[in-house]
DNA sequence: AATATTTGGTTTATAAAATAAACCGATTTA
DNA sequence: TAAATCGGTTTATTTTATAAACCAAATATT
């Protein structure tokens, strides 16, 4: 009946990192900051979370003599996200 | 864009106590448990924290010699809900 | 040129939350 | 009568989220 929610993406920072990252080729760490307006260290941490799970890929880089932090959904990423929905269905049902 | 998510009910077992209270009349502690599978401490502990927010209230009373805790879910604990479906389409499209 | 300030983060400490373990009184059951 | 079960609550522990402190490099200020 009421499925498990992946606690890894069951939490609004990592979810709104995911939710972003569904809907572009890759984004930065300073504008998944500016869109979700958390801090660095918490989005640093989450985004890490994210990475080790395998859910995302950080790729760090130098853009001139700044770096830059991108970050891309991973394959295995979208499918648990897509499950993340699926269960939450289960929740919300026909609302 | 990405709205607020109320901490409150963005939790597993608070969302899925929410969840049966939208689809009935009333569900009794031991019924709660069965279908949400959660211990009887946890689940105390998040009827609380639900009934002190107002969304959800709590009976007790006696069915034989048997104590029963009834529970029923507020007007505002619909709404909260419902507004949380629709913060939650933000995050994951249209459902 | 020296000194602040900002940028783009990471690491670490703290607060809050979830969860489990221990407990309790009443009721059955053996 | 003792032991187990029911229906919970309270308290302790673990986990998680978040913020604060920090850092190196780059840029701006005086």
């Amino acid at each position: 009946m009421l499925q498990e929610l992946n606690p890894l993406l069951h939490s609004q920072l990592r979810l709104a990192i995911m939710s972003i990252l569904m809907n572009c080729e890759e984004a930065d760490f300073v504008y998944i900051k500016k869109q979700t307006q958390a801090t660095a260290g918490n989005l640093s941490v989450q985004l890490d979370k994210l990475s080790h799970a395998g859910y995302i890929e950080v790729e760090k880089s130098f853009v001139g003599k700044k770096t830059r932090t991108a970050c891309r959904i991973t394959a295995e990423g979208r499918k648990v996200f897509e499950d993340y929905v699926e269960a939450l269905k289960t929740y919300i049902g026909q609302l």
